[in-house]
DNA sequence: TCATAAGACGGCACTCTGTGCCATAATCTG
DNA sequence: CAGATTATGGCACAGAGTGCCGTCTTATGA
């Protein structure tokens, strides 16, 4: 059995106290080591112009085993994306169920924000790359995407949305929509924070239908 | 000079009796061959294992001129995706402006998708390619995409959308999402007609904020 | 502690995508 | 019809991604 790359997946513990095995705690840092090569390496030449050798060389790895950790070039960034949204659902799904639906989603998405911008990595040029290069874009809507299962799951377990599961991966998706314009605005414009970028999106989306038809 | 890759781009012409030049006509003659040589293909192998050079041979041109139609092989995917877009921002721009903004775009959306059926080639397996692969997913998301900046000047330019670029863009994803889910809905569950399924995700678009939250 | 199984790694060869370059053929302009 | 433009095909090349295999590391259990 292959370890089905990319180890992480559901392993909700939380603790980062990441006493694995000898064999996994080698595999998450050799990981962290190829995403740092990488990053690196983005931010000085860009990314077309880094190679998957030059990454796997300054990482210390091997091609070969660079494609073992990571399945193409591309997967480097939705990774991060991906877990963000991990991440939004488990909070979501922490959330007490007294707060309404929407308002706990939305404070699921502002809180992991929140934290990931006392990240050391620069959201910016990360997001830079995923609006600029039009097949990292599709990238990026792709992982997305892939929340929309997860929340929508986690949408129809409230009351006000039991029963209609097109229903909430309807609204699921329109929040990831929400989620990536307020970023494109907050990268393109340049004007205010992102969670206030955010907020504002957040509010427009519940205006949409009450708005003049 | 390059011929920007994809003539068509605006030429809202219309009219489909296109006279151009010589050059222009067997341009366009060879592009619909590519893209007849490569659905055939897909449809019998599969879209990774339908290579450039398999389908350049049944398009009788080289490999090498393929690359000069298609910039990569995705983009014979995203290509009908886009040219979708470009037409229902064209016939949402012709709406009367007595019909109310959103509405006018419902309309625009579904009038065009009508016509789409007639078409000669099943939409089914198309969007069967796009949903299941992950590469092709994130192209068609990306082309999908890139319908927001049209439809959303669009919108700008309705009464009561006008002066908020940011919002109108963010409207216009929405839709886009709808757009994205109801077909998404019609490929797995198999139920009712995709016009039926996109007037629903309208439906629930608008109700999103009025329902309880 | 040590032998052996299970798994990770590196290296090699290979296919395919995508691009630059140039010679040739087709089309356009007058 | 002659010369300028542009499309095409062929070739070589770099990079992505994969299969295979021999080697080295880690895990297991007696």
């Amino acid at each position: 059995m292959h370890k089905t790359i990319l180890t992480s997946g559901g392993e909700q513990g939380t603790k980062s106290q990441d006493s694995g095995s000898l064999r996994e705690r080698k595999h998450e840092f050799v990981l962290r080591e190829i995403e740092r090569a990488a990053w690196d390496l983005f931010a000085t030449v860009g990314f077309d112009k880094a190679t998957v050798e030059a990454i796997s060389r300054n990482a210390g790895v091997s091609r070969r085993t660079f494609f073992r950790y990571f399945r193409t070039k591309e997967e480097l960034l939705s990774f991060s994306v991906e877990h963000f949204g991990q991440r939004v659902a488990q909070r979501f799904e922490e959330a007490p169920k007294s707060r309404k639906p929407l308002a706990a989603l939305e404070d699921a998405i502002l809180s992991v924000m929140r934290e990931e911008m006392h990240d050391t990595r620069q959201p910016k040029e990360m997001l830079g790359l995923m609006f600029e290069e039009p097949n990292l874009r599709g990238r990026f809507l792709c992982a997305l995407s892939r929340w929309v299962p997860a929340l929508g799951k986690e949408l129809a377990k409230r009351k006000a949305y039991r029963g209609d599961a097109a229903r909430c991966n309807l609204v699921a998706a329109l929040y990831c929509t929400a989620f990536d314009q307020a970023h494109l605005r907050w990268y393109r414009d340049g004007t205010g924070d992102l969670p206030a970028q955010m907020k504002r999106a957040f509010r427009q989306l519940r205006e949409t239908s009450t708005a003049s038809r």
